[in-house]
RNA sequence: GCUCGAGUGGUGGAAUUGGUAGACACGUUGGACUUAAAAUCCAAUGGCCAUUAUGGCCGUGCGGGUUCAAGUCCCGCCUCGAGUACCA
């Protein structure tokens, strides 16, 4: 919270000579004043520490010359610092976007101060969700939205002095940059995945190959679906039908895929849209639906995608994530026959060698193979069961997963080694899109197969040797042997395996075989803000627009809400339909004149894709593109790319771990196949920024029920209200119990303050209705869930002493005002919790008024002063009188001169001075290259204090020492570096080179430790031998002081270090 | 459940390869300057004990261990946070 203390002068160039100021309460005055207070000053004009003046025209400098403009040639190393672009959103910024961005730019800067040619771009992740939903509300076109976004996060990363190269900008919604990610879309439509040169291949290729020989011999990566056909059959196919298995290899494919579909809202719900399987909004039934999606055959890459990571130095949490994420799980695939009929189920087991030990099957309801293989009497039972789970969302199926479900089906397959009949059920605990939508349940082996068993009294015939399972199933394979089962018995985990696969590969019911968690992505949203798809539909088959006539633009729409048939906003566009005779965009009108769709006879006009791509499209490709933005004829020119190759430092959150992370790295290694980039991984090194955490605040209003439903302004229960209740209020308030435990984590000063305001309301209650008994109870916590809640205000409407402005909850949020019943004056129990940093929370803090109270210096310094990078920390402001005090104590070494004048010294500085320097020179380029930059503000910190103390001015220490500071606090460093004469900018100058020298110490104060504890030290000189230094530190008094007689049993002295005395 | 990360003063956090725990800052207290305040400067500030000085004891989530020496290494726990979840 904004205090009174600090520099906070509405006018900092300017020092009061007189001032005086009406305080909070004053006692005589009488005056109350809101929290920033009202002073009057008169100022006068000195040559203190002005940091909007200097900030506001450095920042000017730098974007007249381009000073961080980045040539695509040089003589220069290249270096490519990349921030994780943003969405500009309506909020604007909060002080926990910065903190990434602050230390990419102090990177990127200390670079180019080593000499290295900087690319150091920034643009806009600028298509997605939000700006959609307020076109929605308010029919404002999301473009515009976008753009007046775009302009308050470009003045706000401005303010902060960036050095980012804005030249090279770049917007995903532009249709300049779109035209890019379409172009990426047919490449990938135009490929397909050879697993034997494990790369992508152009689908002529593939063509050519099936035109030769079918594709029985194909290894590729392919739909689960596709037929075996020779050449024969292919040269007999109509061209529709190549096209749909062409579709079934191509790396970005059209698929049914099963999604969550509200009817009502006419669109697809992601899983946390929907609670309790009705829409969050709304609350409109939900359905699981199976809907013709675009989707990305990332699955193809996943052993590559688990691969590079041991290529690139990325954190390893993040990627542990992708691992887990890819999730590969080695074992085999069995295949059971089913009896009497001459269908085959395959499952997938990473446990072979418990084959024997497989009392049923177990196949996901939505199996394909279920309604084939039911029998009649057991139909009604499954058919029931099918429905009910369809009616539960995934979700759902996930949140309570200790209920056990299924229904026989009936049928039996057949155990491939001992022929004996396995029972074959449907249970909703097994996926159906993992592995193959069945599983061979081996209850003595596997606890949900052993929990499923148990509940519908299937046998569990044990296979381990040794081991009780009359309790819990045994999933410790390293400490299993095989008993019971034929030739397997005796053997351990590997071995069994091992041999269960070779008999399987021997019977043709099986072989081995790796299984990936990771999906397919699905590519296509029912959304309006997006990139259109290149598409459009020829009898029903996808056809890609040619490149040259990219890009397809983003129709304009009446509404952005899909249409009332149920198709996306797109289909309320009047032009969207394809003229592929004259390449042009025409009205959908045309498309009914073509006579027959997709017939030769009509006039080539066709319907156009309505869906759009979803947020991680555009952000696959744009590291790349930034080498060569402005590139018309080709993503970017070869020059570019193999110029800048990849990126060398990208710094982002975490939280893209899985999503966009994973997404690029898959559209880089396609790119890199097909000849386009020069590496396989684009980011060489990746930190995670920690996020910033905000403190939410939290009203804890008391909401009796005497207190609800006011049909007008009051904000206080009147008479009428009260006795209306009575008739089934009886008295009882209910007290939270909460005020006592520590589930809101009240202070005890809160929970007295909300105990009053019950007893308050009591006595209130007990005044207007004297005939009822009023007693306290603590029994009842839902009733305190529902009368008592936690409520959030925004941050800025409570102070620190946690008092509320109420006018402005007031103005804030009139609903909150109004509703509930709440004390006047102050009367609120406030708490507080930190959480993320979100407008959602109402707990932002923007940084713009830190910028104008102290400077963006002092918020550069501050955020990195506040703790190492990857770690979450909670925003708060109270530190940063700190920082911005070491600017003043910095700026006031170089003003030495009378009346606080510029003045520097050319005489030669002291050994102190050098060494102070230098000490700070070497412990910031190790920071910096560790990415500790809060301990370099500590260093800097300890520089200047020493350089004060020895009232050092000469020039050779403070013009090195401007440098150094440069990259954290780059206004104030290039204000300081122009003071001394120079006129470029101080980003031009090289980083001043560390001498070991000027550290040299001639001696060294030794602690002295007994038994391993620090007694006291003595100053003895660096070249003393060992000896000489424990004769020396036994012949001291202290030391025999502290031994009292004794004689030490040994003496161990490490040189330049510790002499430790063992007693 | 699984995976990963973290536990150090009133607070944020320092502590290279094991070698003076608490750097640097915030806050607090006292002082200087001032009619007064702000700003600035100085001093103290892990806890407990002692105080005439030199001091003493305990301390990095808990319990063990290795070592002359452990915040740091090893073993076993506890707590918190993040991610992920019926993945066969």
């Amino acid at each position: 919270m904004n205090t009174m203390k600090g520099n906070s002068f509405p006018f900092s160039s300017i020092k009061p000579i007189f001032a005086w100021s009406v305080q909070y309460d004053h006692p005589e005055i009488g005056v109350k004043n809101d929290r920033l207070g009202d002073r009057f000053f008169l100022y006068k004009n000195d040559m203190s520490y002005k940091f909007r003046e200097i900030e506001a025209r450095w920042q000017k400098f730098w974007a007249e010359n381009q000073t961080f403009k980045a040539e695509n040639t040089s003589d220069k190393e290249k270096f490519y610092v990349l921030d994780m672009f943003p969405y500009p959103s309506g909020a604007g910024l909060h002080v926990g976007h910065p903190l990434g961005y602050i230390a990419s730019d102090i990177y990127a800067r200390y670079k180019r101060h080593k000499g290295f040619n900087v690319l150091h771009p920034q643009g806009y992740d600028s298509f997605g969700l939000p700006a959609e939903q307020y076109a929605i509300q308010t029919g404002q076109h999301p473009a515009i939205t976008t753009e007046e976004n775009i302009k308050t996060y470009r003045r706000q990363l401005d303010q902060l002095g960036f050095s980012f190269d804005w030249s090279r900008e770049v917007r995903t919604s532009d249709p300049k940059y779109y035209k890019w990610t379409q172009w990426v879309f047919i490449q990938l439509f135009n490929s397909w995945y050879n697993y034997t040169s494990d790369k992508a291949e152009a689908i002529a290729d593939l063509i050519a190959i099936f035109e030769k020989q079918g594709n029985a011999e194909v290894q590729a990566a392919c739909d689960e679906d596709t037929p075996i056909f020779t050449a024969a059959d292919w040269s007999a196919y109509t061209e529709k039908t190549r096209q749909e298995i062409l579709l079934k290899y191509r790396l970005t494919y059209l698929a049914d895929t099963e999604v969550n579909w509200c009817p009502a809202l006419g669109t697809v719900l992601a899983n946390d849209e929907i609670v309790n399987g009705v829409s969050e909004r709304g609350g409109h039934p939900v359905i699981r639906k199976k809907m013709t999606q675009w989707s990305m055959r990332i699955t193809a890459y996943a052993q590559r995608l688990l691969d590079g990571l041991d290529k690139i130095d990325w954190p390893q949490p993040l990627r542990d994530a992708q691992t887990n994420w890819i999730g590969r799980s080695v074992g085999a695939e069995v295949i059971f026959k089913i009896k009497e009929t001459s269908e085959t189920i395959p499952v997938f087991t990473t446990r072979p060698d418990t084959i024997f030990g497989a009392s049923f099957m177990t196949l996901a309801p939505e199996h394909e193979l279920v309604e084939k293989i039911t029998t009649e009497e057991q139909k009604e039972e499954v058919g029931a069961y099918i429905e009910a789970t369809a009616k539960r969302s995934e979700r759902d199926r996930m949140a309570d997963v200790n209920q056990i479900t299924g229904a026989f089906t009936g049928a039996y397959a057949e155990h491939p080694f001992t022929k004996e009949a396995v029972p074959i059920w449907i249970g909703d605990y097994v996926l159906a899109g993992y592995g193959t939508g069945a599983v061979m349940s081996v209850p003595c082996g596997d606890q949900r197969d052993y929990d499923f068993a148990k509940h519908f009294n299937i046998p569990i015939p044990n296979i381990f040797e040794g081991v009780d399972i009359s309790k819990e199933a045994f999933a410790d394979k390293e400490q299993t042997v095989i008993a019971n089962s034929d030739f397997l018995n005796g053997l351990n985990y590997k071995e069994a395996t091992q041999k269960v696969i070779a008999e399987l590969e021997k019977l043709g019911q099986g072989k081995g075989k790796i299984n990936y968690r990771l999906r397919d992505a699905v590519f296509s949203r029912q959304r309006y803000w997006g990139e259109p798809f290149p598409v459009y539909y020829v009898d029903g088959m996808p056809q890609m627009i040619s490149e040259e006539h990219l890009p397809l633009v983003l129709p304009e729409v009446e509404k952005y809400l899909p249409t009332e048939t149920g198709e996306p906003p797109l289909g309320n566009a009047t032009h969207w339909a394809w003229d592929s005779v004259n390449n042009k965009v025409v009205s959908n009108e045309l498309v009914a004149l073509s006579g027959v769709e997709g017939s030769d006879k009509g006039n080539g006009i066709y319907p156009l894709e309505l869906n759009t791509m979803p947020g991680w499209a555009g952000s696959s490709q744009y590291f790349n593109r930034y080498m060569d933005p402005h590139n018309e004829e080709a993503i970017f020119s070869e020059e570019a790319i193999n110029y800048w190759r990849q990126v060398d430092l990208y710094i982002g959150g975490i939280e893209h771990a899985t999503g966009h992370l994973l997404y690029s790295r898959f559209w880089q290694k396609f790119m890199f196949d097909i000849g386009l980039v020069p590496v396989d991984e684009y980011a060489k090194k990746l930190i995670n920024q920690g996020m910033i955490l905000g403190t939410s605040a939290f009203v804890y209003s008391l909401y009796l029920p005497f207190g609800l439903n006011f049909k007008d302004n009051r904000s206080k229960a009147t008479r009428e209200d009260l006795e209306s209740y009575s008739s089934f209020f009886d008295g009882t308030v209910f007290i939270p119990k909460s005020i006592y435990d520590d589930r809101y984590d009240l202070s005890n000063d809160q929970k007295a303050k909300l105990s009053h305001f019950v007893d308050e309301l009591i006595n209130e209650y007990q005044r207007l209705n004297p005939n009822h008994i009023v007693h306290k109870t603590f029994d009842f916590l839902d009733q305190f869930e529902r009368n008592v809640h936690p409520v959030r205000v925004d941050v800025s409407l409570v102070n620190s002493s946690d008092e509320l402005n109420i006018d402005g909850i007031k103005n804030w949020h009139k609903d909150f005002w109004q509703a509930k019943f709440m004390p006047e004056n102050n009367k609120y129990v406030v708490g507080r919790e930190i959480e993320k940093m979100s407008k959602s929370k109402y707990n932002v803090v923007n940084p713009d008024a830190i910028c104008k109270e102290y400077g963006a210096d002092s918020l550069r310094l501050y955020e990195m002063f506040l703790g190492p990078l990857e770690q979450a920390k909670p925003w708060n402001t109270a530190g940063i009188t700190g920082v911005h005090s070491f600017l003043k104590k910095l700026w006031k070494l170089y003003h030495s001169g009378p009346d606080a004048s510029f003045e520097v010294s050319e005489a030669k500085p002291s050994a102190e001075a050098y060494k102070s320097l230098h000490k700070t020179i070497k412990k910031v380029e190790e920071d910096i290259e560790n990415f500790s930059f809060n301990t370099s503000v500590s260093t800097f910190m300890i520089c200047v204090n020493e350089l004060s103390a020895q009232k050092c001015n000469a020039k050779e220490i403070l013009e090195p020492l401007a440098i150094v500071i440069s990259p954290y606090a780059p206004h104030v460093a290039e204000e300081l570096w122009s003071l001394l004469g120079h006129k470029t900018s101080i980003s031009t100058a090289s980083f001043p080179e560390f001498n070991s020298q000027f550290l040299v110490e001639s001696s060294k104060e030794y602690p002295i430790s007994f038994n391993g504890k620090m007694r006291f030290t003595m100053e003895l000189p660096l070249d003393m031998s060992k000896e000489d230094i424990e004769a020396a530190v036994m012949a001291n008094q202290r030391t025999q002081e502290q031994l009292q007689g004794r004689s030490p049993k040994k003496v161990i002295v490490v040189p330049g270090k510790i002499v430790n005395i063992v007693g």
